[in-house]
DNA sequence: TATAGCCGCTCAATCGATGCAGCAAGATTG
DNA sequence: CAATCTTGCTGCATCGATTGAGCGGCTATA
């Protein structure tokens, strides 16, 4: 099996396959990638090319080979985080869906920095990519304008792009039915009514944006109006929203709208430490969704994004390249919680 | 800015660029890939070359580029999920590492598949890595043999091989601490002292057996001998564990080692499926690290795996090949948690 | 027996970037 | 003023796999 001594730089070639064999580099070439049917090269050769390749460990050069090619075969994905399982999910369902359609997924994290999303995008296109995965960019518009010029198609996954076609979430609706949500649960819980708190996020992010027009219909709805500082948006980082919770006066009975997981993350760690005794008069609801937090007391429901629909969508996309720039929308899947405990929607 | 159109195949390369800027190929390549001044292009030429490319949106074919020179400055990273905090973490702090050592990334994703996981370091080597890092993988040193034959260097990361450079948390001491911490808190909440269960991962694997080792070896310290039946490994999946946990008949005092977060997905909503009364006479620990586990109630405290420690190693023996395939331990950290929040370990 | 057709293979150009060898023109030296 | 050096470039082979064109040798047909 181990031929090379795994310290010498020269790997094997078809070259080298085709000296051992007594025959062609075309003959090794055409065989190990699968045209040698067509190539009218005979069974015996075949299996013995094949058997030889094994025998010495072979592995094809893919850089040499790409560069041949017309068709790469290589999808690119950018997201800005993997610790995350949002975001986790998504690559790692791009990575399998990819796979199943015969395509080399290359996923890359660019930890929300605009720079970098960029250079990665320009190293994917670089490599050859044949189309691009933008997930969650800070900039989509201007990756889209570079890979448009190297001819590389580009979807935006998560947040929308204006040049190039989107796959975004119903941010607007998952938002507004999972405000209806937590309202119904104060009413039914406290026995009241009162404007919930809206925290996380950014004002001039489009997922914000969307989720908080949702949050404001539902409470119109209900007929009631959000004092602004109730709306507090400094981000999505932990530890902004602790401290921003710690400066937060909570009335008695209270309740808050999280917009992310990751925001999550800093409101609970701020309310643990204000009460142990269990479950009081807060609530909360949270767009996104983690398998711990589902199970918070507090908690009476997620907006869960519905990761397999989104992509299932991108691949569509990639296979059937639309028409201009279209926006398209996922509905999220409202996952209600009781008492710790996830029960099914009634709908 | 943008010169093609988008749906012609041909990209640009640098015999366009030197026909526009009336120069030669190689010019352009010393100039774009900064050898410039090595090989006395003047600074005029330089500049409109670079201009050129800039105003062409020229993107590098590495393909060509990486077949051409000796070394690829690729990395690639094999992890067995993305959507985990701890493996979440590794591929992130990895791509961030590589990139400020100036090489280019490439993690993939295998599910804990072993024909996938093999699949996917052919595929790797193909893209002429010049190193290999393995996480977690099923069959390390499968993949280790091969790359050998390859000349591809290997580290195993998370599950130790025999072939190839490991490293790994100290499982055994970090579970140890953690027996310890979860036996200190029973006796001081529940007055009393009694084994725990230990709950999570499979007889089998490397990981599972050196925490096992640590769980019992604490136990010893303590005088207290584990019943077999307090001992359930099913693998980590959050089903099988929800399930264990539904079929066990828990004491009213009693308390568990759970063997990765995983693991206690499920473990966690099996409990809070049978007690919504706050609190009670149940106490965990769990190895690995999650920011919502790290709240609930119940939890004592978690053995984080100290990735950045972990891959500074990585890192070193990619810079400095050792001899042979040691095996080197990177201390957990202990997290001590006191109702919901997280306290500082008083060393 | 000429000729057409098929079989099983090989040859050589090619993909795009790289880097060594080398060349022409000007500057410097003795 | 010839010899040498320096400057600023260009030419060309090369990396490894792919693929269209083509070539002997054999069989089938007229």
């Amino acid at each position: 099996m181990a031929e090379n001594d795994g310290t010498s730089a020269k790997r094997l070639t078809i070259y080298d396959l085709a000296q051992i064999a007594g025959t062609s580099p075309s003959a090794v070439s055409s065989v190990l990638n699968g045209t040698w049917k067509k190539r009218r090269i005979s069974d015996r050769l075949a299996e013995r090319i094949t058997r030889i390749a094994e025998e010495q460990g072979y592995a094809v050069n893919l850089q040499a080979s790409v560069l041949r090619r017309e068709r790469s075969r290589i999808v690119g994905m950018i997201v800005p985080k993997y610790d995350n399982r949002y975001f986790g999910a998504i690559a790692e369902q791009f990575e399998a869906m990819a796979r199943a359609r015969d395509l080399f997924p290359v996923v890359t994290c660019t930890r929300r920095e605009a720079d970098l999303e960029f250079a990665a995008a320009r190293a994917l296109v670089s490599y050859q990519v044949e189309s691009l995965i933008v997930t969650g960019a800070t900039e989509p518009d201007r990756i889209g304008d570079f890979c448009r010029a190297a001819g590389v198609r580009v979807i935006n996954l998560d947040l929308p792009g204006s040049n190039m076609p989107s796959v975004v979430s119903d941010n607007f609706t998952g938002a507004r039915d999972l405000t209806r949500l937590i309202l119904t649960r104060i009413r039914r819980d406290f026995g009241k009514q009162f404007p919930l708190f809206f925290i996380g996020g950014r004002a001039y992010d489009h997922n914000t944006r969307e989720r908080l027009r949702g949050f404001m219909t539902a409470h119109q709805e209900a007929g009631l109006s959000v004092p602004e500082d109730r709306i507090i948006m400094h981000g999505y980082a932990p530890e902004k929203n602790e401290a921003v919770m710690d400066e937060l006066d909570l009335p008695d009975h209270s309740a808050i709208f999280v917009n992310s997981t990751i925001a999550l993350e800093g409101v609970v760690r701020a309310l643990h430490r204000r009460r142990h005794d269990g479950p009081t008069g807060l609530r909360f609801g949270c767009f996104d969704w983690d398998p711990f937090a589902a199970l918070m007391q507090e908690n009476v429901g997620m907006a869960q994004q519905d990761v397999s629909a989104m992509l299932l969508k991108v691949f569509d996309l990639v296979d059937h390249p639309p028409e201009g720039a279209p926006q398209i929308m996922i509905p999220c899947i409202l996952r209600p919680i009781e008492n710790g405990e996830e029960v099914p929607l009634r709908s």
